[in-house]
DNA sequence: GAAAAACCTGCAACAAAGTTGCAATAATTC
DNA sequence: GAATTATTGCAACTTTGTTGCAGGTTTTTC
């Protein structure tokens, strides 16, 4: 009942195809995915625009994070573990193409660049050898 | 003079359509700018394809940097002032939309998250309220 | 400099991600 | 449980990016 209880908190309709997705993102043990991933798992049971637009609502109510792009689509991962500010870094390995979330790695923030800009958000992205691949 | 040196150097052939795109992307005036933006610029001297085929080259010739995807397209940008490690942080408005290069930002290199992975690469993206929108 | 080799380019066709409008359906509210 | 409000499915579409192949350029070689 993790689910219902994190969309009625969101104020959010609770619907057949918002469980499923959430589901969806549980259950890729901490990996950013994509919605063709979701909705491949989901079946014929949903749409595949209402994929999008469950991803929509759920982004927009801050219980999911678009965290990066790649081959040509965004991934999306459950907004858990990461401040207002900055969401953990992501480890991409060159090698194999896995994606990592660092949830322990801490980086500061950036100072204010110049005057005038205001930082509200960091996003770091690392790229490198996993364990396997080194 | 100064694209020719540059496909030169690089052991590039020297066409007129590399020689178009580095131009587009010497007056970008170092923001980030998309193939379609490109392709416009050139109005029907090139086709779209030549476009997506010659920044490819230059990218493998590390002359060019595939930046960032926003509006669900690269950006590019000439690889000036870049470290092998480490680009210059990019800030998106997320007011106006705009991208501007923190090229005088330097933010020190992460170290290996775990045990066994490698960093070969940094990328930070900002966001937050440029000086015109704050 | 011309011929040969190596490499680019345009065209057409295609694949995949993501969006929109609208009618039908489901979740809340009272 | 009826009225309200929000979500969903379907079809059609836009945009980005890719591929194969024939024809055209740039380099290299002599």
């Amino acid at each position: 009942m993790e689910a219902r209880a994190m969309l009625k908190a969101a104020g959010l309709y609770c619907t057949a195809a918002r469980l499923a997705v959430v589901d969806s993102l549980l259950q890729a043990s901490g990996r950013p995915i994509k919605p063709s991933t979701i909705s491949a798992q989901l079946g014929t049971r949903f749409d595949r625009v209402t994929v999008y637009r469950t991803l929509d609502s759920l982004v927009h109510a801050d219980l999911v994070h678009k965290v990066f792009i790649e081959e040509r689509a965004c991934h999306y991962e459950l907004a858990h573990r990461c401040s207002k500010t900055q969401c953990h870094p992501h480890f991409t390995c060159t090698c194999c193409g896995h994606t990592h979330c660092l949830t322990q790695l801490k980086i500061p923030m950036a100072q204010s660049p110049h005057l005038g800009f205001i930082v509200q958000r960091q996003q770091v992205r690392l790229e490198g050898l996993c364990p396997d691949c080194a």
